[in-house]
DNA sequence: AAATTTATATATAAAATGTATATAGAGAAA
DNA sequence: TTTCTCTATATACATTTTATATATAAATTT
């Protein structure tokens, strides 16, 4: 049984950074503007800067179902117009608060990571010296 | 068997902010600043601005393993002094390397992180209006 | 003497991610 | 017209990463 998104908190402390994480944020902010299908959803993240093959599509699909299944998108298929049915994705209030929530978050984690990288930075010049 | 560090390119690509990741970072810093045993390197970690309880001891151990066993540093048992057998930890020059190297993907990698979060902010400013 | 702290280590379990493969409609090319 | 490629979704399996639980033992505290 797979897990469900968010039960274990783990999933979103640390560096929250993990790639599935950003891309469900990207994924969610990508259907604030309009809703789209799993395909065209993966094609998009290279308007966030993403390399669109970064994410497989068998891991895109899996995250779709995953959001859908915690409530934070819903779909319907749809087979009108050209080419195979495809499952169209819209996002819920639920994933709206959840994408604002996660910005919160990950701006403090990035600070943290900002922080660490200076300290970092800091030790290696104190070598060349 | 283990996986050796770095074997897989994956370990180190796309945003590689893992959280062993930037441990491995940390530990190599510390360890520039005067070589050290895991335990202490854990508490350690607070100076960096990470909440030492992050990283349970049983990883912090298999990372320091890791680690020698990809030549970053290495180790001899301490058996002076007080308390119990200690295995103190150098880096080695290749670390050296590999922590600079680091830094800057890692850097690179952080830029990309805000360029994304500034992207869904503004979607989500968008969507207030 | 018993409990706690320091210190290392490993086995096991769970979670996250990647790879491979299956299906099928539509359009292009041979 | 049948073969190939592209679009589109889906699942099974494998690997990697991370967390938890447990074992050991010296030293210190109660």
């Amino acid at each position: 049984m797979r897990v469900k998104f968010n039960k274990n908190k783990r999933l979103c402390t640390k560096f929250g950074f993990k790639m599935n994480n950003i891309i469900y944020a990207v994924f969610l902010a990508s259907l604030i503007e309009k809703p789209l299908y799993g395909y065209l959803l993966v094609e998009k993240l290279e308007e966030f800067g993403i390399k669109s093959d970064f994410v497989p599509y068998g891991s895109a699909y899996r995250i779709l179902r995953d959001m859908e299944f915690s409530g934070l998108v819903s779909s319907e298929w749809q087979t009108e117009g050209t080419g195979p049915a495809k499952r169209v994705y819209k996002i819920t209030d639920k994933g709206t608060e959840f994408l604002r929530n996660w910005l919160v978050d990950a701006k403090k984690n990035l600070e943290t990571l900002e922080k660490i990288l200076k300290r970092i930075g800091g030790v290696l010049n104190e070598q060349d010296k």
